[in-house]
DNA sequence: GATTAGCACTCTATTGATATGAGTGCTAAT
DNA sequence: ATTAGCACTCATATCAATAGAGTGCTAATC
């Protein structure tokens, strides 16, 4: 056993281990490990395996006289190399599939696919709101609300409806407002965000005083708009309690930790993003992660599409020692599910 | 000691019990007592007037030989007549008042509050969503998005917007939905929503055949809205993780139930619901809220107004035992705080 | 008659000693 | 190369003893 190179056996005995562990979250022991293993080794033998495994940095024991657990290298090898992922069967998709509403709102099939992560995991459900890297002006529409206030609707995409309540300078007449939004409505329906915006910086070079004023508050509109558009992502979370099972939280301390970084979601998101580029499922296993906080979770996510743009990515987080087993293909096949419902809107 | 009448002594022993166990959360024996009570009292004394005030019920010790700690009915003693809430200074008010920012979105403006409530008092921040009880139509938009989807706009009360997308029987032109737009705003605007919905089915009536189709979209548009308006009450929820601190919520499970009841709202929004009706401050104490789950929380509210108009409730909720004296005024203040800046936004 | 000192009693929490048992590493035999 | 055997380690459970906080009751005191 001196190169770094696993045989078969000890890969064998590594998954064994991983198996039991995740089963029951406790330490293996060489006895349990011989039963378990169909290898027909006495526990001697496998004692020197798990020396040799525990070198590798792939198990580890709490202390002299317990068992070996996996450590997060350990759970890297055995998702990688040995874990084959056994796809979902067709009753268990049609399930799934039947917890996810098209003809709701978008954050309520979003919050439907959150839940439905958590429910299937019993681990805690993540999906971010999706981002459309485009934003194309639909209609624009101006209302007058009271003396001083203005409400400006932009349309974007598809069916995206965005409002804000603009202060101008001056007030403006009800056909003065219905010029402005005709001019818009004319010259940038079709045309991206940002381009519209530039647009009226120019506009605003040319035209007269008056409609000047006009454009000075649709631009302030217009700004808004785009802010919000490029607003801060997020995410919905569902069954952050289901993590209150997992003895590796018992600790409340560290629960609450856990529990503020949902709150707080600047971490969650980051490592969230993370994943929008990767192209498939993707895993962060205990400190891969980069963070303290989630060093003994593990974060399992893929990303979801939208007219086969990747527009967000959902998954599960719950502790290192999971059934990635069943996890994977659940993320997986709630990713595509996802995608699916959203463009069968 | 014969009457169910708490005589002087015994209510500032009464008093001083509960103000010591907000304190330190543990049994406060007669020796503690004697001490902090200024009475000048022997403990002998002091463990006469105990056992009374165990027999009417306001005090209770978990076994013979520890101190006592107070019960719910002994809590709605202390907060009915022996406390005296403490108005905030004026450096405190202004310290409330800068984190509501009133030129935020309602959403933000509702979250800042829920923030600032659990932040301010350490317990869990509840503000539920605004309900106006009338839902004035201020304009009416139709956009078509693709060949079978329209997008129908509704600006309701100030500046409320709803859309919905809408797929019609029949194919519309842009001029076929403008006129039915400027139909519905001629007709309907300033009208209240039910009033609309009413008015639509008198008006499929009398109108010739092609504009009926028309009417037919709008209406089946409009129901939406009107569904949407009676929608789930909600609420935002802040600081949950503050809970976890104290010793009353250290077994997991318990804490479980707690989180998964904030979750799913249900029974929350029941409780939030009965203090709408209230007037000033609400306290529900322990058992008081009619739910085993909340056996051990209390729940304080104030309801919140906008335009004179009682239109939703913030509160925190958290153990019963928490320090009364300084949530409640921060609680009121909060709920006033919050229908200024509806107000002024 | 109210208050209090004194005392026996109860119950919890802590401590330390002891045993149990699961599991290891090492060595020598197979 | 594998394994049986054995000494060793360490966490955990159990038990008894003890300390300490606080009570209720009674009799003395103001």
């Amino acid at each position: 056993m001196a190169g770094g190179e696993l045989n078969e056996r000890a890969q064998r005995l590594l998954k064994t281990l991983i198996e039991c562990y995740i089963q029951d979250g406790q330490p293996v022991g060489s006895r349990t490990l011989a039963r378990h293993s169909a290898l027909d080794l006495s526990p001697a033998t496998i004692r020197n395996v798990m020396a040799d495994l525990e070198e590798l940095g792939l198990v580890s024991a709490p202390h002299t006289s317990a068992g070996r657990m996996p450590t997060a290298q350990g759970y890297r090898v055995f998702v990688n190399s040995l874990l084959k992922v056994k796809s979902l069967d067709s009753g268990e998709v049609q399930q799934l599939q039947r917890q996810l509403d098209p003809q709701g709102s978008l954050p309520d099939l979003l919050g439907q696919a959150s839940k439905l992560l958590s429910g299937f995991t019993k681990l805690a459900g993540l999906v971010t709101l999706p981002r459309w890297d485009q934003a194309i002006l639909r209609h624009v529409e101006f209302i007058a609300l009271s003396e001083d206030r203005i409400l400006a609707i932009f349309v974007i995409n598809d069916s995206e409806v965005q409002n804000h309540v603009i202060r101008p300078q001056r007030r403006f007449s009800p056909a003065e407002l219905e010029q402005a939004a005709n001019y818009l409505n004319a010259h940038f329906v079709g045309k991206e965000l940002q381009s519209v915006r530039n647009g009226l910086v120019e506009a605003m070079q040319d035209v007269k005083e008056t409609v000047n004023a006009l454009m000075q508050a649709a631009m302030e509109a217009a700004e808004k708009v785009i802010d919000s558009e490029q607003k801060q992502p997020d995410y919905v979370l569902a069954g952050q309690t289901n993590l209150m099972g997992f003895a590796e939280f018992s600790n409340l301390e560290r629960l609450r930790q856990l529990f503020d970084a949902f709150a707080e979601k600047r971490d969650i998101l980051h490592l969230l993003d993370q994943c929008l580029r990767s192209d498939g499922v993707q895993i962060f296993i205990g400190d891969e992660s980069g963070y303290d906080l989630f060093g003994d979770c593990s974060l399992i996510t893929a990303p979801y599409r939208s007219e086969g743009k990747v527009v967000g990515v959902l998954g599960v987080i719950g502790p290192t020692r999971m059934a990635y087993e069943r996890v994977i293909p659940i993320v997986d096949i709630t990713a595509r599910l996802l995608g699916a419902a959203l463009n069968s809107r």
